[in-house]
DNA sequence: ATATGTATGTGTAAACTGCACATATATATG
DNA sequence: CATATATATGTGCAGTTTACACATACATAT
C-alpha cells in the first residue's frame, strides 16, 4: 500500500456531514445544488460529486428540513432553489449538539495520541516478537 | 419526530472510527475483543456492538495493521488477543493527519455556526413565506 | 446435566456514497 | 434548423460500512 493510497483510503468526515453543511449554508442564504457545490469545499468536501449533492438535497426535503421552489428568471436552465425551514434550524440544532460531543471524543483521541508515551507495559506486551 | 428520535438519527462519528480507536488503544497495551468494547466507550461508543467490534479485528488483521494470537493460559474461554503491527503504526499516523484536517472543518462550521447571525440576506430569501 | 458468565464469531438487511450515465435548457454559431 | 457548449438537475448500480439478531464454544458452579 503506498502512502497516496492509505491517504485516500481513510475519508474522516462523519456519515451525512453533507446534511449539517448544507443546512448551515441555507440558513444564511437560498441556493441551489449547482452553486452549493462550490460552497461545500470549505467544509472538506473538495471534489463534490454532483450526484450526491442532489440525491441529499432530495432526502432532505422529503424529510423536511428544506424545501424548494423552481427558480426560471435568471436565464439559463431552471435552478431548484432550496430554502431552510424551522425543522430544518432545529435539525441543525441537534447537529451542532453532536458535533460538540464528537469534538469531545477526538480530543480524548489526541490527549491519547501525543500525550503518553507509546509502547507502555500492561499486559505482556511481547517485548521481542509475536 | 421527536427529540430522542432525531438524536439517535444522528450519528456523528467518522466512517471506521473504530479503527483508529482500536489501534491507538493497543499501541499502549495488547488486549482483545471483550476488553476492548469496555475501552471503546470513551471515545463515543457507550454500547459498542459485539458482532460489529469483531468483525472490524478480523478486518483489521486481513489489512496487516493488527495482528493476534490465542491465549488459552487466563481461564474461560480462549482469547484473541491482538497487537499492533509496525503497519498499523503508520497507518494510526494516517489516521492522526485526517483528523487534525477534519477538526479544523469542524472548526469553520462552529465559527458559521455561532459566530454570524442567521438570516443574512444575499438572494432573495423570501422574507414572508413559501 | 443445567445454568451462568465469558468470549468469539456469522448472516442479513439497511443506509451511505462514489462513479458512470442520462436528461434538459439557454446561448452562441453557422 | 443543426450543432456545440456551459449550466443545471437527476437516476442506476455497486461497493462499503454497520446495526441487529443469532450461533457457537469454553469454564465454573451446583
Amino acid at each position: 500500500m503506498s502512502k497516496e493510497e492509505k491517504k485516500r483510503e481513510v475519508e474522516v468526515r462523519p456519515r451525512n456531514w453533507l446534511v449539517p453543511v448544507i443546512l448551515l449554508t441555507l440558513r444564511e442564504w437560498n441556493s441551489y445544488g449547482y452553486e452549493l457545490m462550490e460552497r461545500t469545499a470549505a467544509f472538506g468536501f473538495e471534489a463534490m460529486n454532483p450526484g450526491t449533492l442532489y440525491r441529499t438535497l432530495r432526502q432532505m426535503e422529503k424529510n423536511g428540513v428544506v424545501k424548494s421552489k423552481w427558480e426560471t428568471s435568471k436565464g439559463g436552465p431552471a435552478r431548484r432553489v432550496y430554502s431552510i425551514t424551522d425543522a430544518g434550524e432545529a435539525y441543525l440544532d441537534f447537529w451542532a449538539d453532536a458535533l460538540e460531543q464528537y469534538r469531545r471524543n477526538v480530543d480524548v483521541f489526541f490527549r491519547m495520541y501525543t500525550g503518553r508515551p507509546p509502547r507502555n507495559d500492561k499486559n505482556d506486551k511481547e517485548g521481542g516478537d509475536g
